[in-house]
DNA sequence: CCACGGATTGGCT
DNA sequence: GCCAATCCGTGGA
């Protein structure tokens, strides 16, 4: 008798809460992208907050720009970002608007529609156990994985195309915490949070 | 297994 | 013109 958890969308209210509160309790929670009656869907395992009032990291730090004016909404929209010239990143809008405050996703464990996203990631279904672990264990792979790109910039995340199913709260000892990867400004924030021993998981 | 560096676009100074 | 919230291939242990 299990998923007697209902499979319901989180709510706007879940979105526009404290970033760092958003960003511990995605973790477990479900990433969903419908294409037509096909569903592609994974476990968010890792995250990293930024808040750009008082991180440097953060896109909004330095005030707003075209890119990254949906962080300033309220929460629950989806900021999508390219960069080094070949990556999409994904991110969840969080807080109050005028904020500035958004969780990118980092790594997913995929749950379903692991064929399409191994055609986007490889262009092929039949995947060794290094490849399928390979998958969505990073920012722009999850992207790749799902095919997210700047066409999904600034989607409603109680809408219908994009959204995240709820599930049970994670206990305070399934989550690691450590700094964030990748970034040379603020580097010492505490503020990515992973879902411990996740095989999906980019980096221990 | 691990470390290193190149690729390549677009955003901002 | 500089450089990035990354990924992957290469080369050595």
């Amino acid at each position: 008798m299990k998923n007697l958890q209902p499979l319901k969308k989180l709510p706007k209210s879940f979105y526009t809460r404290d970033i760092l509160t958003v960003a511990k309790e995605l973790l477990g929670k479900v990433l969903v992208k419908k294409e037509g009656r096909a569903m592609l869907a994974g476990k968010i395992v890792e995250v990293e907050a930024y808040d750009g009032s008082i991180d440097e990291a953060a896109h909004t730090f330095i005030g707003r720009t075209k890119r990254n004016e949906i962080m300033f909404n309220e929460g629950g929209y989806f900021y999508v970002y390219f960069t080094y010239g070949a990556h999409f990143c994904c991110n969840v809008v969080t807080g109050k608007k005028d904020h500035g405050t958004a969780v990118l996703i980092r790594a997913v464990e995929p749950l379903a529609g692991i064929k399409r996203m191994s055609l986007n990631r490889f262009n092929k279904i039949l995947l060794s156990e290094k490849e399928k672990l390979n998958l969505t264990n990073g920012p722009g792979k999850v992207c790749e994985a799902f095919g997210i790109t700047k066409g999904h910039y600034g989607i409603d995340l109680t809408g219908e195309r994009i959204f995240i199913l709820d599930r049970p709260k994670l206990k305070s000892s399934q989550i690691e915490i450590s700094k964030r990867i990748g970034i040379k400004k603020s580097v010492e924030l505490p503020w990515r949070f992973y879902i411990k021993d996740n095989p999906y998981v980019s980096k221990k």
